[in-house]
DNA sequence: ATGCCGAACTTCGTTCGA
């Protein structure tokens, strides 16, 4: 079974790109981020004529986040983060697809830092937290993918430089300590679990030749719960998509979990 | 200190992203 995690910066944008890969790597779940289409013009026939079952949660304009499950519907567990009821960004949803519990998050970026949307990022690492502890309360399979716009460790590993990003939110201490604190509840990194060294970037941006500079970083990740990451056979990114024509600017971040 | 690029609305500039 695999599962992916792909912010897509724009599906209406992307939908070619999209189906192009649904295509080409029949993913059996799809987490995507960053649609940035209201709920009225989203591509919901495209994706159904592409053998997809869907679980949306559009926004106009911003953000924007939905779960893809090949020949299956999703079955709608949650749309939205729990903890804050003013809060209207579509940033999260929730789905069970063949007995695993899958979410689709897009955690907000938070620049720039000392600003209200620094302090945002952080109540909603929070909120994340609070959610994420019952989940692994019900101890289910739970994969937890997203655009955590965290980079985890100030190392290369993570980042290509450590003195470029240090001011930016997704490298900040506060935001890193938040990410550490949810993984130590419980969750595995199921990138670092498979691939302990080296580069692991999921993101490019567009600015500066960052692609062909390979100055990337790690924000896109799977957490699975206990029994789930028990099921994981292997990780990676599908990085060969950042690299084409009118490519998002994350690529592909996937597992693939054993069936039961 | 800022723009570099790209997408979408606020639409031929502005706002946001990372």
């Amino acid at each position: 079974m695999k599962i992916v995690s792909y912010n897509l910066n724009g599906i209406r944008a992307r939908l070619e790109r999209l189906l192009e890969y649904l295509g080409e790597q029949q993913p059996d779940v799809v987490c995507c981020q960053e649609l940035k289409s209201a709920e009225e013009n989203l591509p919901r026939k495209e994706i159904e004529a592409a053998g997809y079952g869907a679980l949306w949660h559009g926004q106009k304009g911003f953000n924007g986040v939905a779960i893809l499950a090949r020949g299956v519907e999703p079955v709608e567990r949650r749309i939205g983060l729990p903890g804050d009821p003013e809060d209207v960004q579509s940033r999260y949803v929730e789905a069970e697809v063949n007995g695993v519990v899958v979410a689709s998050i897009y955690l907000p970026n938070g620049n720039p830092v000392g600003t209200e949307k620094f302090a945002y990022k952080l109540a909603w690492l929070e909120r994340l937290r609070l959610h994420a502890a019952g989940l692994l309360a019900e101890e289910i399979p739970v994969v937890l993918a997203g655009d955590y716009n965290v980079i985890p460790t100030n190392t290369t590993e993570d980042v290509f430089s450590v003195r470029a990003m240090a001011d930016d939110a997704l490298m900040q201490p506060e935001s890193q300590a938040a990410f550490r604190t949810l993984l130590y509840q419980g969750w595995t990194d199921a990138i670092r679990a498979r691939h302990p060294d080296g580069p692991q970037y999921t993101f490019w941006d567009y600015q500066a030749g960052a692609w062909r500079r390979d100055a990337g970083f790690r924000i896109d990740h799977l957490l699975l719960s206990p029994s789930a990451a028990d099921r994981l056979l292997d990780a990676g990114v599908d990085k060969d998509y950042r690299g084409r024509e009118k490519a998002s600017d994350h690529a592909p971040t996937w597992v693939t979990l054993a069936d039961l």
